[in-house]
DNA sequence: TTTTTTTATTTGTATGTACAAACAATATTT
DNA sequence: AAATATTGTTTGTACATACAAATAAAAAAA
C-alpha cells in the first residue's frame, strides 16, 4: 500500500502532535519554572519509592541516559537525591521537590483542561488512550 | 476532570509514540543516508515548485529558522540550492537529490508498511488520520 | 572460586527543534 | 515621498533526547 501525502504517515502526523503538545505543556508548566519532563521526572519519583533511574525510564519510556541527565539536573537545582546502593541508584524527592508537587499537578490539571477544551473532554481521552496502545504495542 | 496517569495525558503519549517513530523512521531512511525530516525536506521541495521556506515550513509543520537549518545542511551535502529573489529564497533541489528521490519514497513505504503490519493497515491509517486532524485543530 | 554473562548507570558526543532577536525587503499608511 | 508596519529569512543560543561506549556491580556458569 502506498501513501503520497504527509498527513498519511504516522512519523510526520505524531511528532507534529507532539510539538505542538510539548509546546503546550512547556506553557502550562512555566508557572513551576520547570519543563514537563521535569515535573515529570519528580511526579514519576513522587508516586513510587525505591525509585531508580531504570523503572523510571520505564514509565517515562525515556533511555536510561535520558534519566540520567534529567536526574543531574534536578540535583544541580536541589530538587532530588541520589544514593548509590550496589549498581542500583536510588532517587529520591527533596523538600523543596515536594512542596513542589502541588503545582506541578495542578498545571498539570489545567494542561489537561486547555487540549480537552479543544478536541472535547472524550474524543481527547479515546485518542490518548489509542495513541499510547500504539506506542506500547510498537516498542515491543 | 482529573488526571492520575501519564498515559491519559496527551503531552506524555503523543511525545512517546513521536519517539518510537522517529526510531523507525530513523532505520528505515538509513538506506537513503539521511535522516527523516531531511528525506521529507527533499520530498516537499520535489513536490512543489517555487519553493520557500515558509511554505516548507507550513508542510512540514516545522517553524521557519528549522527549516532554515535543514536546507543548509543539505545545500552543504549539495542536495539543495538556494537563491535569494528580494526577501524570498528560492530552494531548488541539485540533481544529485533527484536521483535520490525514488530511493527515498520507497523507504518512505517501508516504514508505512513496517507500523502498518504492527498496528494493522486500517487501524494504522484510522490513527494517523485522527492524530493529524488533532494536530490541526490544536495549533490553530 | 574463578570466569563469563548480564544488568544498571553514567559519560562523551551528536542531532533535531525551537525561541528570540536581527536583518532585509516589501507593503501600507500618512 | 517618508515613515511605519508587516513579512520572510537567517543567526545566536539553548534544550531534550538518543546512541554507543565505558564503568561497575551482580548473577550465572564453569
Amino acid at each position: 500500500m502506498k501513501i503520497n501525502e504527509y498527513q498519511e504517515c504516522l512519523y510526520y502526523s505524531s511528532n507534529a502532535l507532539a510539538r505542538i503538545m510539548t509546546k503546550m505543556a512547556d506553557e502550562e508548566f512555566a508557572p513551576t519554572g520547570l519543563a514537563p519532563s521535569f515535573a515529570f521526572l519528580l511526579m514519576t519519583i513522587e508516586k513510587g519509592n525505591k525509585v531508580h533511574p531504570k523503572s523510571i525510564s520505564e514509565q517515562m519510556m525515556l533511555t536510561p541516559s535520558t534519566i540520567t541527565r534529567l536526574i543531574e539536573k534536578m540535583e544541580y537545582r536541589g530538587l532530588v537525591n541520589r544514593k548509590t546502593v550496589g549498581k542500583n541508584t536510588e532517587v529520591t524527592l527533596t523538600d523543596k521537590a515536594k512542596k513542589l508537587i502541588p503545582a506541578i499537578t495542578k498545571c498539570w490539571n489545567n494542561l489537561h483542561k486547555r487540549y480537552s477544551d479543544i478536541l472535547g473532554e472524550n474524543a481527547g481521552s479515546i485518542l490518548t488512550d489509542k495513541i499510547y496502545a500504539a506506542a506500547k504495542t510498537l516498542a515491543s
